[in-house]
DNA sequence: TTATAATAAGACTAAATCAGTCCAATTAAG
DNA sequence: CTTAATTGGACTGATTTAGTCTTATTATAA
């Protein structure tokens, strides 16, 4: 059970950005050395995230990536869910796959209503709330 | 982020054997059959389960597994820990690993807590719990 | 109008993990 | 002492993940 590598290395990007000043671009190259996250890679990772609304990217000479929107407008979830591709945690969540068991399945209510509360804080957290929280997060509890 | 397949296939069977008779041994041979797991796989998935004490297995002539203690004395938790062996959300949270952003990271700490809450639900969740619930499952709420 | 500095898109590859199998050893019952 | 079971561990194939490469495309500036 573990996020892939590049939603995690998406939050580091997306977090390297909001804590730089939003009226400008930066390069891939220079997002790549700050963050140690390798530069190719990293560059298929900014492409989704355009794609999902979350970065502006800027081509030719002085080109870059920035934020689409104010940290504050971001949340962890759409951060991480279109670099996720597979969320569902068990057989019973996932679309395509079935499992021969479904039908007597006594787990899968309580598999979606797990997954559920889990989206929910993603959903309910802004990149700002990180940055601000910083040692404080997760929950207003 | 998907359980393996074996911390499914873990849930159904301990499932199994929960509505089943508790005062019976039941051979792989059979719990494979009702549950459609590959045998093989299963057996290795209860050799797991019995080293964590939930399940008992017995030798021989007549041998077989059954449950170590009561369904409502075994939860979640103790059925899905010792069959996913990378509990770690993401980097940070992943012992042996280490990440270079590991200082200035804005993100640990919110993982810790989301991923706390997560596991708090697969403690206080019994397999009782599940049957009982079929399909009013996870969280009190 | 051309050189240059950037991203886009997608094919490709290496490594790791996962899911599953196989087999020789052990144990207990009949 | 034969048979029915699990154990433990090595092994394999398939899939996924992480990362790279290569060829376009686009925008700016000299
Ligand atoms: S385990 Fe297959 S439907 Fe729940
Ligand atoms: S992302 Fe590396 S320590 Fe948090």
């Amino acid at each position: 059970m573990k996020l892939t590598q590049g939603a995690d290395y998406g939050m580091a990007a997306v977090l390297y950005l909001s804590q730089k000043s939003e009226d400008r671009r930066y390069s891939l190259d220079e997002i790549s050395r700050a963050t140690e996250i390798p530069e190719e890679f990293l560059r298929k990772i900014f492409q989704t995230l355009v794609k999902s609304g979350v970065i502006n990217s800027f081509k030719g000479r002085g080109g870059g990536v920035s934020l689409a929107r104010s940290a504050k407008d971001i949340t962890v979830a759409e951060v991480i869910k279109p670099l996720e591709e597979e969320m569902g945690l068990v057989r019973c969540l996932r679309e395509k796959e079935d499992c021969p068991r479904s039908s007597e399945c006594m787990a899968s209510n309580f598999w979606r209503k797990t997954q559920q509360n889990f989206f929910e804080i993603l959903n309910s957290t802004t990149i700002k709330d990180l940055i601000e929280g910083g040692k404080q997060n997760a929950r207003k509890d």
